[in-house]
RNA sequence: GGCCCGAUAGCUCAGUCGGUAGAGCAGUGGAUUGAAAAUUCACGUGUCGGCGGUUCAAAUCCGUCUCGGGCCA
């Protein structure tokens, strides 16, 4: 009989808290490997920009899904899941641990507690809900499924949106595909290995001032400049707005790296928030 | 030295005929299972530059001082 395989250790946290370099003490530690779980890190081109780690931490340890996507590719929690699933499999057959490290809240949620059993996001119908005023959406969704529409934040577009499209997909009831999948993953609280990163919040802002700077001395914008063609799906990176403001002389440099600062701090927050909730991992002070 | 303009929230500013003030940004808290570095909601007491005066009542009118900026010497 074989030994169990090694449990996942994962280490999250918001923007520019140190993650990465803790991921390369925990893989000595607990002989691992170490998988991305950021949404941009994800992406070729904009390692510099998404703070991926640098030639010299991958050098220490074996990294996995960073810089494996093309700019233009789509990508959402589901695919993420279906990316990171395999390789995780596969370390851990090799007796070794997986240390899943990053800052998407939803990736990593996906990874964790699994998708719920609804349909994925469809291109076309997301074009045609795009083009319709956010009444009628409400109007539509409320009609449709009613218990949907009072769990939903009507003023927030995207949700409301995406509430419809799973009913018009399906052809069935949003609020009847969801229902049991919350009480299912409920059972896993507390149960998962690995570390919320917490700091101060001034020392974040410090951290996240630091990072902005040498961000944009050593490639940011050289790399932004390259995918100045490119209709991009990593164009929502933060940064990635701000240097393009930068590059068509609309903003100086100073300006710049406060926009970026302000959004990224603003991101850090929003993650805060987040794990602050998420309970299936205990916090731990570092 | 003389004259003019400005000083109101952390920042940029609005504030009508005198009735003790409110926007944007920043910040804080929340939502968030298929765009998530996305999207979205809520939260505004501050010596109205200081001191005096007029008035029932002054951010508002008058005087004066301080600090910016400008023009003329």
């Amino acid at each position: 009989m074989s030994p169990a395989p090694p449990e996942p250790f994962y280490i999250c946290g918001p923007t520019a808290s140190g993650k990465s370099a803790l991921a390369l003490a925990y893989a000595r530690k607990l002989d691992g490997e170490i998988i991305n779980a950021d949404a941009f890190q994800l992406y070729r081109g904009i390692e510099t920009l998404s703070a991926a780690p640098s030639l010299t931490e991958i050098a220490q340890s074996p990294h996995h899904l960073y810089g494996v996507l093309a700019p233009s590719t789509p990508n959402d929690a589901g695919s993420y899941r279906s990316l990171a699933l395999p390789i995780i499999q596969r370390i851990q057959a090799r007796g070794k641990t997986p240390i899943i490290t990053g800052g998407s809240g939803l990736y990593l949620k996906f990874l964790t507690h699994g998708p719920a059993p609804l349909p994925r996001a469809d291109a076309s119908l997301r074009v045609e809900l795009d083009g319709l005023p956010l009444g009628e959406l409400v109007a539509r969704l409320t009609e449709l499924d009613p218990l949907e529409a009072s769990r939903t934040a009507l003023e927030n577009r995207r949700f409301v949106s995406r509430a419809l499209e799973i009913c018009l997909l399906s052809g069935r009831k949003a609020s009847a595909l969801r229902d049991g999948w919350e009480a299912q993953t409920a059972r896993i609280s507390g149960k998962l290995r690995g570390i919320v990163i917490q700091r101060p919040r001034e020392i974040l802002h410090q951290r996240i001032a630091r990072r902005t700077r040498i961000m944009l001395e050593s490639g940011a914008i050289q790399e932004v400049a390259a995918l100045a063609d490119v209709s991009s799906h990593c164009e929502k990176a933060i940064g990635f707005r701000e240097i393009r403001c930068l590059l068509r002389g609309e903003i100086d440099l100073s300006t710049c790296g406060e926009l970026i600062n302000a959004a990224t701090r603003q991101y850090a927050k929003r993650q805060e928030t987040w794990f602050r909730r998420e309970q299936w991992l205990s916090p731990e002070k570092i």
